[in-house]
RNA sequence: GGGGGGUUAGCUCAGUUGGUUAGAGCAGAGCGCUCAUAACGCUUUGGUCACAGGUUCGAGUCCUGUACCCCCUACCA
């Protein structure tokens, strides 16, 4: 048994997920979570909302209350959707917690302790209407370079050329509009990642299996240029972590906090602290997933991120950890994701455009989304959504093939025989070759999740899912029992078992349909298990026996019409257009 | 500007260290079955592997160049 410790990329709070944020973390990491649990090993699989930042403060405003409030509420509609979506974390914690701000200050003061926080002085344009300092995304005006007059303050659409909001000329705030701007000195705190750049480089270097996105855009930042360039780590704003050592202000930089990036991810680590305090875990319980002199060097520590979070999971975070001078766990394995487009466009909370995960449930049941979503899984390029392609997936992978499979076999036998597996023969050699085919297939399937080749594996299963059919469909249980009826309920024996298979290696990707068809078997209360490569195979099939009996069951899926897709994609096709 | 990824059948994608007739699913065609959600099974039609050169006995795979698409580029997160 091995300890495997997931963390999946913090959503961050400012509103509903999409589907694209769901496929592109917490999806895949639930999948990998759920298969490391079901081969037995000990998994610690966590999240938390990221809640921190300018954005937190703007929509908390919009919706007229504290941004404490807003921040509560939308932890808990965050976890109530990721609860639906049956992730199954360990714990969703929160970059506010207590623990968080508590850990975040330590590192602070460690890493200024090794030399590896200066403070800068800048100058940051301060909006008197909206009484903020602004980030240069929220600020708007003429490029110096093209005169294009929508330009914002951190890159020119029009000419593409990289800017501070300093430089704009007539510069306005996109909150406000007010032009009432004022560039401010102000000092901030950074973290001297430049100093780690050889220490960073050899570790990167040492993860030579890391898919290929991973390490280029990890080495891209280190190298480009003048190399890895120090990053402020604070922020003029009220909401967030105050900058404070040992209790107290930090001296010159009274009234800020830190940057969200610097205590995000660091919520990993607190909210591992605080799912051992939920558990009543002894005190340093924690430590050993994350302290390598307390038990953390046998840790597997696996991240799932979006491709724009990579830099931050590759350079910052560890420069954080390594620059702290303890013995931190780093991580292991970092799959990182591309995009999720939605009808050939960008998903855009701000436009909704595309489907969120609040009207994703309301459409259809959270399997639904999770095989498309999974199967479909942006891994190495940008993946697209359109309603067509859900329709098919479900239509045929779902409803069609594995849906169907029960279907056929259940009411068949529960018209012939009643809710009670017959009386019949031994396995033959019929039994014997499906079982050596699947076992070629489920070696091959094993392997792909093993290495997280998500789209590989579905494909895998789906093909499992199929050999059912194949068997059902030479087996000719419906031709049989007309002449010899314990032909005809070997077979249904045997499909029983088939189904019970299916369930045990679906359930990573769908699992609500695996307990409905463990249900189905009356073994609704048994844990999944992994099939084991070691035992002889075929006894994986003997679990169901003769006079078992069964529940009838509703069809697994319901089939998408062509109407009600073209309906949906009329919808959902954005406020923009 | 710099960097990354992509371009393979009508569609969505696999193609391991270069090795005989380039694969899968969907869609299309034909046949079979009638237990099942008009579902399932079998067979089958589709490809100058973006383009142009090069290396090699041999290139989808390696090199160079070109075209097009997507993304990143550090203050949205």
């Amino acid at each position: 048994m091995k300890r495997i410790l997931i963390t999946s990329a913090l959503p961050y709070i400012n509103g509903i997920k999409h589907l694209g944020n769901l496929v592109g973390s917490q999806l895949p990491a639930d999948l990998y979570a759920r298969f490391m649990r079901a081969k037995g090993h000990e998994v610690a699989f966590l999240c938390a909302t990221d809640e921190h930042g300018t954005p937190a403060e703007l929509a908390a405003i919009e919706s007229k209350t504290s941004t404490e409030d807003y921040c509560r509420k939308m932890w808990q509609t965050q976890k109530d959707l990721s609860a639906q979506f049956f992730l199954s974390f360990d714990f969703f914690g929160r970059s506010s917690s207590s623990s968080n701000h508590a850990l975040t200050k330590a590192f602070a003061l460690n890493l200024d302790d090794n030399g590896l926080l200066k403070s800068v002085n800048e100058r940051q344009l301060y909006s008197a209407k909206d009484k903020r300092f602004l980030p240069d995304r929220y600020v708007i005006g003429t490029c110096p370079d093209c005169s294009y007059e929508r330009a914002r303050g951190d890159q020119c659409e029009n000419c593409t050329r990289q800017l501070h909001a300093s430089e704009l000329i007539k510069p306005s705030s996109v909150l406000s509009g007010s032009q009432d701007l004022e560039l401010i000195k102000t000092k901030h705190l950074y973290l001297m990642q430049s100093k780690l750049k050889e220490k960073l480089l050899t570790w990167i270097e040492s993860n030579d299996h890391w898919p290929k996105i991973t390490t280029s855009i990890a080495k891209k930042w280190l190298m480009d240029g003048d190399g890895l360039q120090d990053r402020s780590i604070t922020r003029d704003l009220s909401w967030g972590i105050p900058v404070e050592k040992n209790g107290k202000p930090w001296k010159g930089m009274e009234n800020k906090v830190f940057y969200v990036w610097f205590d995000a991810p660091i919520a990993y680590i607190s909210a591992t602290i605080d799912w051992a305090k939920s558990k009543k875990k002894h005190p340093d319980f924690w430590k050993s997933w994350w302290l390598n002199d307390h038990g953390a060097e046998d840790v597997h520590y696996v991240q799932f991120m979006a491709k724009d979070n990579i830099p931050f999971h590759t350079l910052s975070f560890p420069a954080t950890l390594i620059g702290s001078g303890q013995s931190w766990k780093l991580v292991d394995y970092i799959k990182g994701f591309n995009w999720l487009t939605y009808d050939g466009g960008k998903f855009s909370t701000s436009q909704k455009r595309g489907v969120f995960m609040n009207q994703a449930l309301e459409l259809f049941p959270s399997d639904y989304w999770r095989w498309w979503l999974l199967s479909n899984a942006p891994e190495t390029s940008d993946a697209d959504f359109t309603w067509r392609s859900f329709q098919s997936s479900i239509n045929k992978d779902l409803a069609d093939v594995l849906g169907n499979f029960v279907s056929r076999l259940t009411k068949f036998t529960f018209s012939k025989f009643g809710a009670t597996i017959p009386n019949g023969s031994r396995y033959g050699e019929q039994e014997l070759n499906a079982i050596r085919e699947i076992e070629k297939v489920f070696i091959s399937y094993d392997d792909a999740m093993n290495k997280i080749e998500i789209r590989k594996a579905t494909s895998y299963l789906r093909k499992i899912w199929s050999i059912g059919n194949e068997y059902l469909q030479r087996s000719q249980p419906w031709v049989k029992i007309k002449t010899d009826t314990a032909e005809a309920a070997k077979t249904i024996r045997f499909g029983f078992n088939l189904m019970l298979f299916f369930s045990e290696i679906s359930e990573p990707f769908i699992p609500s349909t695996s307990n409905e068809i463990k249900y189905c078997l009356g073994k609704s209360n048994e844990k999944s298990q992994w099939p084991s490569l070691k035992e002889d195979f075929t006894s994986i099939f003997e679990k169901i026996d003769y006079g078992d009996d069964f529940k009838q069951i509703e069809n697994l899926f319901v089939k998408i019409s062509n109407d009600y897709a073209l309906d949906l994609a009329k919808r959902f096709s954005g406020t923009n257009n």
